[in-house]
DNA sequence: ACGGTAAGGTGTATGCCGTACACCCGTCAA
DNA sequence: TTGACGGGTGTACGGCATACACCTTACCGT
């Protein structure tokens, strides 16, 4: 039961994702690599392997650990307040984690940690009153002021060709992010998956672009000055 | 002078970084490796650090030319136009290579040609009227649109430290990107190089997300429903 | 015509990387 | 007691960037 001194607490995959995340944090994420990752743990590279799949999951553990650092929803704030806290508390966590956005964006299917911080953040556009429509391109707006960069959107997976199965994934991908879908298939009927399946990246991208036009144009036409104050109309 | 048909034109600098854009196109990032891409060219691994030093300064030349495909800013036109379709072109260019922005986005310096976009970017909305001070904001708030990404801003090149090479680096910069050298004075008196220097990152997150957020508010408030027209107030 | 120089290309080798595969040991259930 | 299994090991392979020594060719001033 009890053993000599020298002996190691057995790893876990929560432990090898938080040590990996501290050594991005030191090193850097080009100096992450599963033998330098190893020896932090005090293990031979290839143990890693009996908890993680690869370097890839790896990564993906590692971008689950940081998205779960960001602030939950405020409660009982007011829609506009609600976003912009949520957003600077995610802005505050990747700064912390530099590594962390290109990591993210590097993914080739959509963490789900992200997937669960988008619905929130879609369900406190909701609860302002926000049209499924307009919650839907403010979330492309959004994008880049979530993450520190645009995913101009996760592509959508493919759903399996056996009905039930697929039906069974549905079922579970609306329970678990009940505002994605609701808002995915308030916007096209073809019920996109991950919040992106059917809408126009071209058409998403120049509503951003003139939203921030319009803003400047008025800013400029009001005669703004940087007096650290909060820019408004 | 003539010689037998078997012989290869000598490589050059220029056909390395074609070839490395046109294979980075055809098969991702990833795959572009040295060994990869002097195999395309039929020529030894090595022979290609002849022509780059390095595959970091292989990167920054590839840059170059994608960055260089953006079309040149259009003449006459009003500057909401002229910004609006820049942008665009650039959007467009970055699809057309996909690998380009997360490039981009990893290098440690400014490539010349990136600095030379924003320098014309910035001469555009000077020629709109736009005062030093708004457009540095509104430069921050672009960076996403222009970029698929957000660059949190290139970090300051060091100066060196003997002043003859200092004023000489300065006054080539100045000459160079004559509207960032301008605004950059006009913001702050540290004559920040890279138009980046001492300039506060927070308050030009905070300023993007609420012009982005006072937009939302105003298509909400306006009853906003997307009949694919451009968003206006 | 000749020797020198240098630019362009080659071949070999080193030290990283991710990870496949066979193995070994301690724990615990049957 | 046995046997399966979870966790850790050791070895090995192929791919990567790239250092270094070398060779070939073209062109230069003499």
């Amino acid at each position: 039961m009890l053993q000599g001194e020298g002996r190691r607490a057995p790893l876990n995959r929560d432990r090898v994702l938080r040590a990996a995340v501290a050594l991005a944090d030191e090193t850097g994420i080009d100096a992450l690599s599963m033998r330098n990752l190893a020896e932090r743990l005090g293990v031979v590279p290839m143990a890693l392997y009996k908890h993680v799949a690869n370097k890839e999951e790896l990564l993906d553990g590692m971008v689950e650990v940081v998205v779960g650092e960001i602030d939950p929803p405020p409660r009982g704030a007011e829609w506009k307040d609600a976003v912009r806290q949520r957003i600077l508390s995610a802005r505050g966590t990747l700064l912390r984690h530099g590594w962390a956005s290109a990591v993210i964006q590097s993914r080739t299917h959509a963490p789900p940690a992200v997937l669960a911080y988008m619905d929130s953040l879609i369900g406190t556009f909701r609860a302002g009153g926000f049209s499924a429509d307009l919650t839907h391109h403010v979330m492309h707006a959004l994008g880049i002021r979530m993450w520190g960069f645009t995913q101009e959107v996760f592509p959508t997976p493919q759903p399996p060709a056996d009905p039930d199965a697929r039906a069974a994934m549905f079922g579970e991908f609306a329970a678990r992010y009940p505002h994605i879908v609701d808002m995915a298939t308030a916007v096209s009927d073809d019920g996109g998956m991950a919040g992106g399946a059917g809408c126009d990246d071209q058409f998403e991208f120049e509503f951003a672009l003139d939203l921030l036009l319009d803003g400047f144009e008025r800013l400029h036409q009001g005669g703004w000055t940087s007096a650290r104050s909060v820019p408004s109309a």
